[in-house]
DNA sequence: TTGTAGGCGTTATCAG
DNA sequence: CTGATAACGCCTACAA
């Protein structure tokens, strides 16, 4: 079914059912009632493809992230699809796993698409190959990274200030009498890079300590038991710990229960803190402090940032949004 | 950039081009090595809209979902998106949430962007109106329902036995010498009321009990805290009862903080069961015995149909895959 | 107010 | 092996 085969029925050309269906002025009320009512008949809806092809637009937004099934993510991109919808784009996610390879071809397949801007989820984007393939392939396209960041005049980056946050987290141990904190890490990302810069910037500026410890866990070992394995080792390591700051809630509800069964009081002999203000910060018991990293802002900011992007608008390449701790029982 | 203009530069025509990028012979190796390289100057990569006109044929597959932040759903988007794409395939998903009307008007725009098929994604799919919709709307264009069935000639559906699973579950308890078990559920959907209707049937069958206690959770209140809540409540209200199965392992996380919090033992005084087989159960402590509904393998063959079906190949309107009990300390 | 014609970028058909 | 030419479905001048 084509606007042709409307027209026929409705004994009138093309052109007045396409006037029909874009609302434009200039048809007969007999005529447009016509068209309408055919329309509503065969629940007509025209090619987007098509559309897309002679407007030069496909209300498109491509949206790329290493694994949707990461919380964060998923959120990342209902809240994106959400808004973006209001404006009549619709969005195409792919999940490129963290292989350069693979985020090039989706690069590419997202710019045969004809997408009309491209969402990076995640801060692993902030890197050089991904400057290369968006230079190489997406020849000025808009892209717009959520918590991360590349010097690219079509690139936007909205970035949660998680450094500053975990220093703010030290600060708060700080101030609960807590001297000896460590930070317990998973994976060499710019974003976990930064919070582990916040944690010693902070220990040293409080001159409680000059080589502030950080355990990085083995990306290879499942995640959660690597977390709670790594926290019953550290308390026999390391006697002297008395608060643990985790780079995800996740690592931190594994933490929790780490200390639980080694009889460990949580807050009073050591207290955690953890990163995302997410589910597990909120059913672990006890409840996790956490810093906010503002997912949900941050995501409708990349939204909104895109929208105003498209519609032609100035936009500031690079904006921060400040993150904030949920305090809870664990500190 | 287009293929004239790759043509224009190369001295040949646009149909060579065509051909060299669709490799298909009858090309000159010369000009087949020139166009090529010129490919790859430019990173040139055909317009999909265009190809798509013309091809009728857009390579896309729309999945629809209540909300992809519920981790069952993201991972089904996320293994149908890795299964086709190696059928070059893309996915738009669209976040429809409960509404009729955001529904139907979700699946009028996939198929105005001429997806090829569509996944929903969950068992509230499988309602009259949804029905009437695709009826209306879709003109024939293949649907696979995850967790549901209509049906419908163009519709295909790939079910979980979770009331069989759960009438496993009733007897494992039963052999663990549990009589008395209540069922906390919430949210009045197909794939909940079967998993009620299983433990009713089981009951009855094992002659425990004529009238299995089941309890519905209020869906306007925060999800984690009215199950902890119920469960708490429960323990006052009903003491008798031994055991809880829970719709989902979510509401039966909380149970288990309720009952550790409230002193009882777990297993020995109430066990604990589960749906989903999800993290939840995982990182619980102890550890929540879970129907695993198959989630994955789900997904993945939802994917497969869709493949199938879009080759033309005849398959099974519907289908159904075991669930299973995975059983842990809950138990 | 209406219809005709041209074009969006690609592929397929058909002569040459 | 190659290149016109005509679609695909839609929109938009332009002409009537």
């Amino acid at each position: 079914m084509t606007i042709y085969d409307i027209a026929q029925e409705a004994g009138v050309s093309a052109s007045t059912v396409s006037r029909v269906i874009n609302k434009k002025k200039g048809v007969n009320k007999q005529n447009r009632i016509l068209v309408e009512a055919l329309l509503k008949k065969y629940n007509f809806e025209p090619n987007a493809s098509a559309r897309g092809l002679v407007q030069q637009s496909t209300k498109i937004i491509g949206i790329l992230m290493s694994d949707i099934r990461t919380s964060h993510h998923a959120e990342g991109a209902y809240f994106m699809e959400q808004e973006l919808k209001k404006y009549g784009y619709n969005c195409i996610i792919i999940n490129s796993g963290f292989s350069d390879s693979a985020r090039e071809e989706s690069i590419r397949t997202l710019f045969s698409r004809r997408v009309e801007a491209i969402v990076l989820v995640g801060s692993t984007f902030q890197s050089e190959n991904t400057k290369r393939a968006i230079q190489e392939y997406l020849n000025g396209l808009p892209v717009i990274i959520e918590n991360g960041y590349i010097n690219l005049p079509n690139v936007y980056g909205v970035l949660a200030d998680e450094q500053n946050g975990i220093s703010d987290c030290v600060r708060l141990l700080h101030t609960k009498g807590k001297r000896h904190p460590v930070f317990i890490n998973r994976g060499d990302t710019p974003s976990n890079n930064l919070k582990i810069l916040g944690f010693q910037n902070a220990l040293k500026e409080l001159s409680v300590c000059e080589n502030p410890p950080v355990l990085w866990l083995d990306i290879e070992k499942e995640e959660w038991q690597s977390s709670y394995d790594a926290t019953q080792k550290l308390l026999k390591d390391f006697p002297d710990m008395d608060s643990i700051i985790y780079a995800t809630d996740f690592l931190a509800h594994a933490g929790i229960q780490a200390l639980k069964d080694a009889g460990v009081c949580i807050p009073d002999q050591v207290a955690v803190i953890g990163v995302d203000n997410s589910t597990y910060a909120r059913i672990s018991s006890p409840g996790i402090t956490s810093l906010d990293n503002k997912l949900e802002q941050l995501s409708i900011t990349c939204a909104d940032i895109l929208v105003k992007v498209l519609q032609g608008e100035k936009v500031a390449n690079k904006m921060m949004l400040f993150s904030d701790i949920v305090e809870r029982e664990s500190t």
